[in-house]
DNA sequence: GAGCACTGC
């Protein structure tokens, strides 16, 4: 038999019988005791034995810890007494045989801890409560319960003894290292204020009230729709399962009866007009039928190709203002090969998307009359169609920017072309700096930077004044309508203006721009409701929805052509601003929003703002009704607005986002003086101080500022620096092989599937996965039972598990373990402790820990705020005592995601530049702060408590 | 008890 619950004590032998909520202990006299398992590791199996630390035994609802029980007999010890009745209480003890103290066992839990950890911090013991107190005391009085059976019950004496407060403070407490990094001195966290970067031009402006509004009003339609709900489920006849205690004798009751069973479910999920875009076959936008040749001089730019050859011999630098259509992105490099400047080296091409590099690519090896890859080919992350003979290459500006950290001086181009430079990606922003500084460098590299309109003089002046080449594109005109007055609620103003449209204007079809995934699909629920509304003397509007969630083969049903006699309206997200071309569109309505993703420096957190768009937004949009013929653009907000309070262009991505990966990889390229950094656009110096905070704290700066070993390696791998600084301590820990797998699915997101219609039993499924320690390692469960199912495609659609998501993380899973193996990073597996697993994590992300707030919820470490654990969490319900998550998402609440368990403890050990234990004589100001002073008491000693009086 | 614009290495 095992243990009895009197004998165990730290290091006791359990064999665990039942693995699952509760463990039994095993033994004869045992068997009812229960080990509370919410930190048991997982791995934990039926029969095995676990060497466990027991941290204290659960008295039902009441928690003893393991220093209030006797050792020898498993009794709760009576409370202290200071008359000496020591002696007295030693001999009650051993006079009480252990047999009787056996008999508790029924109402005892066990909380364990695992071995191998760190002793997690006590937790304060509670005083018993009046009410539980009666409670015992009736229960003993009805016989349910025996005295004896109580812990410490001394017939005189209630005091189950609990410490006092003072006592309980054994608790680890943690406080922010608040030195400053030596480097930064002066100019650290604790002296400047990091605010957010101010990304509206006039925040008292019609349009910054627009945007506030409308994120309530979303949520309220959201409200309203879920309440329709729960009302038509609540008019419903429940218990349709019953119809044989039907008293209608008639079928047709019964009936339906049993079709209203599946209500609420499919009806909900499927509105109408998503099924109207569903179900049909898919074709493309129509592609010219003119031969290849023919067709590439119709395009506007051929005319001007000697004249762009010409002034690029002149001049190294060149800006190119290339209108939508005008074929620079396809015709340029192949002007360029012809005329020869393909012999001193390749010609690069960068684009922001890699589905444009792709595609773009395709095309021009058509043209150029070679297989893709061999003199045409494209590089992007996890695809590279290049080969030896390759001298045309259309790349992500990202991909450029990992060439150019390998090789300064790019030696094996001879021209590169930043293309649709506009649009100011991260990583164009930086190759901005440092081709500046290659070209004079490198006096035969030719540098072609394609612009809007708009940006051309500003591009031509940080490029040494240079040249600016105008190819004229092949759009026809829009007019542009603006709004009389400001519209407060511009979902409703579009959607009227869409019928107006509908119901007033020739034929064409219309594209309406909102801002978010549940805006679009309100907006298609009410124009479809509307249009029913009319009935079928007007002619049919079919409505299409995109956004990038949207399944590909839906997002490809906005490409075909509508019917004769029918209009076609689109909503789109910003995915339509640029990133897909839709023909057809005649009609443009622009309420003058997007959602922006802003960085706020101080919270260390990214929100997605409802913000109001640039000028260049603006006529971008306006343009996509000019593609096919002559259209107008509605616009849903005055001009005054659109000349006021509209900045000129969107604010850069340079000046949004956490630097913390642009800091690290300057600096590895001997960037160091980052401040003096030729920007563009420099990014506010808060944010580069706050960038190198960070990398300090996570190590990979020494005090001088300079990169350590450390951080040298984190800059080999394209993720943000906590995940490389978390995968370099996994190497150090013994857990590599887990941590790559979380930090793949991590970075991949999006792994569970849940669709409307069955989101209970995709809720049920993802349930089968969770881990007690939390959502990282449930992650890593996943990916390995997919690994153990071969890789199964069924297996994950049974699992509602998101097949390209699950495969996306296998491409970064050995892309890493590719980047792991050049630098000889050893792939260790940590076997059954998960323990290991966990500190990994928490040595990348301390930043992100929180702890329990008793008034609800959780509060951050670096800041005191009051966050929550997501309700997809694993540890949604469990809510343990210290927390690391990987982000925070501000919806309704701000909510942790991906949450893991740990020892606060960790903290202190594997980041001591950001947390120290607390020393209570030296407080941190903030805890200083939160201390309440005593009042003024002119009648009492200056530090002598006082109640408060309160007169009638 | 929730809901994430768009990219990219």
């Amino acid at each position: 038999g095992g243990p009895e619950l009197h004998q165990v004590c730290h290091g006791t032998v359990i064999r665990v019988v039942d693995a699952g909520c509760f463990v039994r202990l095993d033994g004869a006299r045992g068997r009812e005791g229960l080990v509370h398992t919410s930190r048991m590791p997982a791995s934990v199996k039926r029969g095995q034995e676990v060497f466990v630390k027991v941290v204290s035994v659960q008295w039902g609802n009441l928690e003893l810890s393991m220093a209030d029980i006797d050792q020898e007999t498993g009794r709760a010890l009576p409370p202290p007494r200071r008359d000496g009745q020591d002696a007295v209480r030693r001999a009650n003890r051993s006079a009480d045989p252990a047999g009787t103290s056996g008999k508790r066992i029924g109402l005892s839990g066990i909380v364990i801890e695992e071995d191998g950890a760190r002793p997690a911090p006590r937790r304060p013991v509670r005083r018993m409560s009046s009410p539980e107190r009666w409670e015992l005391k009736q229960l003993i009085a009805s016989g349910a319960l025996n005295v004896r059976d109580c812990p410490a019950f001394d017939d005189d004496d209630w005091g189950i003894h609990y410490q006092e407060e003072e006592e309980v403070e054994e608790e680890l407490e943690i406080e922010l290292n608040e030195d400053e990094p030596p480097f930064l001195s002066g100019q650290g966290r604790s002296s400047i204020d990091l605010s957010p970067v101010r990304i509206s031009k006039n925040p008292e402006g019609s349009l910054s009230r627009v945007a506030a509004l409308q994120t309530a009003l979303v949520k309220e339609r959201r409200d309203i729709r879920s309440q329709e709900q729960r009302a038509l489920l609540d008019s419903i006849p429940k218990d349709l399962n019953r119809q044989w205690e039907d008293p209608l004798p008639d079928a047709g009751g019964r009936c339906l009866a049993q079709e209203m069973r599946g209500a609420g479910l499919s009806a909900q999920s499927m509105p109408d007009w998503k099924k109207q875009a569903y179900g049909k076959t898919g074709t493309f936008g129509k592609r010219s039928s003119l031969p290849i040749q023919e067709q590439r001089q119709h395009l506007p730019i051929y005319r001007l190709k000697n004249e762009l050859i010409k002034a690029l011999h002149h001049h190294q630098v060149l800006v190119v203002i290339g209108e939508t259509g005008s074929g620079k992105t396809t015709q340029v490099t192949q002007y360029l090969a012809e005329a020869g400047y393909t012999e001193g080296g390749k010609i690069a091409c960068t684009q922001p998307r890699r589905v444009a590099a792709q595609s773009v690519a395709k095309r021009v090896a058509e043209e150029f009359g070679c297989p893709l890859g061999e003199e045409v080919g494209y590089s992007i992350r996890f695809d590279d169609r290049t080969g030896p003979d390759t001298v045309i290459k259309y790349m992500t500006d990202g991909m450029l920017l990992r060439e150019i950290m390998v090789d300064k001086n790019l030696s094996c181009y001879s021209v590169v072309m930043l293309d649709e430079a506009h649009e100011r990606t991260i990583y164009t922003d930086i190759l901005f700096g440092l081709l500046k500084q290659l070209i004079r460098r490198r006096t035969d590299l030719k540098l072609i930077v394609t612009s809007a309109t708009l940006d051309a003089e500003k591009f031509s002046r940080y490029f040494f004044n240079c040249n600016i080449f105008t190819i004229p594109g092949r759009t026809f005109p829009v007019e542009i309508l603006y709004a009389k007055e400001p519209e407060s609620d511009y979902m409703d103003a579009a959607l009227i203006t869409v019928l107006q449209i509908h119901l007033s204007q020739p034929e064409g079809d219309i594209l309406l721009f909102l801002t978010g995934q549940e805006e679009i699909d309100q907006a298609c629920n009410s124009l479809h409701e509307r249009m029913k509304v009319l009935g079928n003397d007007v002619p049919e509007l079919l409505v299409n929805p995109v956004y990038s969630a949207l399944p590909t083969e839906m997002q490809s049903k906005i490409f075909e052509p509508a019917p004769l006699g029918k209009r076609k309206v689109i909503v789109a997200t910003n995915i339509a601003e640029a990133s897909i071309t839709i023909d057809g569109i005649y009609y443009v309505v622009d309420p003058g929003f997007a959602k922006l993703n802003v960085y706020n420096p101080k919270r260390g957190l990214d929100s997605l703002v409802i913000t109001p768009i640039s000028q260049a937004s603006a006529k971008q949009r306006a343009g996509r009704a000019g593609r096919t013929g002559p259209g107008k653009c509605y616009r849903l907000y005055t001009e005054s607005a659109y000349r006021n309070e509209m900045p000129a262009t969107t604010i850069p991505e340079i000046q949004r986002i956490n630097l913390g990966w642009t800091v690290l990889n300057m600096k590895a390229m001997g960037i160091n003086e980052l401040v003096s950094f030729d920007f563009m656009d420099p990014p506010a110096p808060q944010a580069l101080i706050s960038a190198m905070e960070q990398l300090y704290s996570l190590g990979a700066l020494d005090e001088e500022g300079l990169l350590t070993k450390l951080g040298r390696k984190m800059a080999e791998f394209p993720q943000e620096p906590p995940l490389s600084k978390m995968l370099l301590a996994s190497v150090d820990l013994g857990c590599s092989d887990e941590i790559v797998t979380i930090i793949a699915m991590i970075q991949t997101g999006n792994i569970f599937y849940r669709p409307r219609e069955k989101q209970d039993q995709a809720d049920r499924k993802r349930g089968n996965f969770f881990q007690p320690e939390g959502d990282h390692i449930t992650l890593l469960t996943v990916y390995q039972a997919w690994k153990a199912k071969q890789f199964s495609g069924p297996w994950c659609f049974e699992n509602f598990l998101q097949i390209t998501s699950l495969r996306r993380a296998q491409d970064v899973r050995k892309q890493l373990l590719e980047i792991m193996d050049r630098y000889r990073l050893d792939v260790v597996s940590a076997g059954n402790d998960l323990t290991k697993v966990r500190r990994a994590i928490a040595a990348g992300f301390f930043f992100n820990s929180a702890k329990k707030d008793p008034q609800g919820g959780y509060r951050t470490l670096a800041d005191h705020q009051q966050v929550y654990i997501h309700p997809s969490s694993a540890l949604f319900h469990q809510q343990p005592e210290w927390v690391i998550y990987n982000e925070i998402v501000m919806t309704t609440k701000e909510y942790m995601r991906e949450v893991t368990a740990i020892n606060p403890a960790w903290l202190v050990e594997l980041a001591p530049r950001f947390y120290r234990s607390m020393d209570s004589t030296k407080m941190s100001k903030r805890k200083r702060q939160e201390r309440i002073e005593p009042l003024y008491d002119r009648y009492n000693e200056p530090n002598s408590w006082r109640l408060s009086k309160r007169r009638g």
